[in-house]
Formats: C-alpha cells, sequence, structure tokens
DNA sequence: GAAACCTTTTTGATTATCAAAATAATTAAA
DNA sequence: TTTAATTATTTTGATAATCAAAAAGGTTTC
C-alpha cells in the first residue's frame, strides 16, 4: 500500500471500529437502555414497513434465521416485537414493532439522521457530492465482493461435502 | 432525513453489516483458516512495529483489557502471538508478533489494499484528493463524539455511584 | 398418502464482551 | 523501611451473538 493508501485505510477501519462504539453508548438513555445494539439492530431489519418473514429478517440483517430466532425471542419477551404465523401459509413466521418497537425505531433513526446531518455538516458542497458518490461506490464494491465469497465458499463446501460422499 | 441523506446513511448501514461478512468470509483461506476474524483484528492492533503493552493494544481496539487477555490466551496458544514481562517493569505485560502472526498480518494489509485500491480506482485524481481529506474529518469527528459519550456516561456513572453511597 | 420440500426453532458449542474482584509489581509516604 | 496508594494485568461470573446441524411443524407434489 502506498502512504496515501494506508492512511486512508487506517481512517476506514479506525472509524468504523468507533461507529459501533459511538452507537453502542448512545443507547444509554430512555427506552434504548433496555436493549442492546445488535437488538436494536434487528429492530431497524424488522422496520416500521409492515409484517415480514423471519427470513426477510436474517437475510437483511445477513445472519441466519437460528440466529434471529434468539434476539427476537428477547425482543418479545421484552415487548419491542409481536410474532406470529400467518393463516394462509403456517410454516412461516411473521414479525413486526409494537408501539414501544417503533418509538425505538424512531429513536435509532433520529440518532442516524443526526449523525448524518453533523457530518455533512463538517463538509462543503463539492466534498458531499463527492462523499455521496464515494459511499455508493463502496457500498456496491462490498455488494459483489459479499455475492462472490459467498459463492466461492459455498462451491468449496460442496466440493468437501462431495469428497466426504465418495 | 432528506432523500440524500436516507441514501448515504442506508449505504452507511449496509456496508457497515457486510464489511465484517466480506472479511469473515475472505478468512477462510491458508492460515487465516485457523482465526477468527476478532483475532485478526488483535493481531491488526498489535502490528508488526515492535512489543506493544496490553493497554495500548486495547485501547487501540477500543475494548477491555479483560477482554483483550483472553483473545491473546488463544492467539498465544495458537502461536500467532508472543507474550512476556520486561524485566524494567514487572507491571506491565508486552506483545508481540510471532513469524506467523506477521505472516498474518501481512496477508490481511494485502485484503485491506486490494480493497482501498478498488475503491481508489473508480474515482479521479480530484475525487480521491477530496474523499482523502473528508475521510479525515469524518475520522476526527467520530473520535470526538466518541470521546464526549464517553465522558457522559463516565459522569452519570459516578452520579449513579454517588447516590448509591448516600 | 408418502415423499420431497420449505420455514423456523432447538441444540450444542464457541467466541466476544463487560464489570468487578483478585493478583502482582512499583512508587510514594510516613 | 514497612505501609499505603497506585498501576497493570488476569481471573471470575455472567450475558449476548453466532453458526451448523438436527428436529419439528407445515405444504406441495406425485
Amino acid at each position: 500500500m502506498l502512504k496515501q493508501e494506508k492512511k486512508l485505510n487506517s481512517w476506514f477501519v479506525d472509524t468504523f471500529n468507533r461507529i459501533s462504539k459511538v452507537e453502542q453508548r448512545a443507547l444509554n438513555e430512555g427506552i434504548l437502555e433496555e436493549i442492546s445494539l445488535n437488538e436494536l439492530h434487528t429492530i431497524e431489519a424488522i422496520g416500521i414497513e409492515g409484517p415480514q418473514t423471519m427470513s426477510e429478517v436474517a437475510a437483511r440483517l445477513l445472519v441466519t434465521v437460528g440466529t434471529l430466532t434468539i434476539s427476537v425471542n428477547r425482543l418479545v419477551k421484552k415487548g419491542f416485537v409481536w410474532r406470529y404465523r400467518p393463516e394462509d401459509d403456517r410454516r412461516v413466521v411473521m414479525v413486526l414493532l409494537t408501539e414501544k418497537g417503533k418509538d425505538a425505531y424512531k429513536l435509532h433513526q433520529d440518532f442516524h439522521g443526526k449523525m448524518i446531518k453533523s457530518v455533512l455538516a463538517e463538509l462543503d458542497k463539492n466534498e458531499e457530492k463527492v462523499l455521496l458518490h464515494t459511499m455508493e461506490k463502496i457500498h456496491d464494491f462490498f455488494v459483489a465482493l459479499d455475492v462472490s465469497l459467498q459463492e466461492q465458499n459455498k462451491e468449496k463446501a460442496e466440493k468437501i461435502n462431495k469428497e466426504k460422499i465418495r
């Protein structure tokens, strides 16, 4: 890596580390005191747009459905989430936010909004434009990389499986 | 939030979720197969610049020293890290990377380097310049926010403590 | 109506994390 | 120069997050 790339890299790494700490520390108020950052992200992924299946939410969070089951259990117990099986297809499980869950969602959205606004406040119009452009590129880059790695790992796992069968 | 802010926010959120997944999946090769992403980040924080104290490394990772002790135990057992007490001040514990640890460090740095290069490849010279400037600002912003939230929480904890004593 | 398929939960295991208590070593104070 | 205060780390006890694989409960297909 060149010197500039190194700098950029360490800013990325440290900023990313810090963002989750910041979110965690900001959780110390009101309703949010009784949930973890992860639970909040689950609430965020369920969203206020109406019921979602467990699979949909797990895909959005990039975790297995089993992992989601565990945090949803807790969120239901704490009163942030409702869970039910629809009559038409009783295999699936729908989850949606209760009023309390929606409040938490909104508080977190406000927090994100403030964060974004404060970041943008530091930048001039041109910088803002470049940042938007860059973030889109970075996002797309990671989506593509994620998908291709996922496929690679799948293939690898299948190979191993075949060898086991032999 | 305005439309642009919303976009920026959702890129942040999703990129954020994905980066750790991507790094995890990319770990599925060679030496890196035997360590977790977190352990790799510990290796990254120890670095190749020579021995560091436990406290220094913990501060860099933004975790408690107790947490670090646990992952260093494992890294020592797996042969990535050396640990010793220096003669001149036997309170502190120094950690440093073994050859194997350095190899892992370099592999991970290469991965980061590729990541940075692919992002920069999408930008023209001017955008690159602006991005560097912008990321520095964003980084500093989050460091400042993190520090101030940390202080707030400390004060709050002290208040609660005083009330308990009364 | 049995077999194949789909969706979720459960199980068993590991890792990451913290706060608080315990341990070990040094420095300051009496 | 023993005692107290300070510093640095580890241990302990507890909880949360995670996965893969097995189990359970439904639906479709043949």
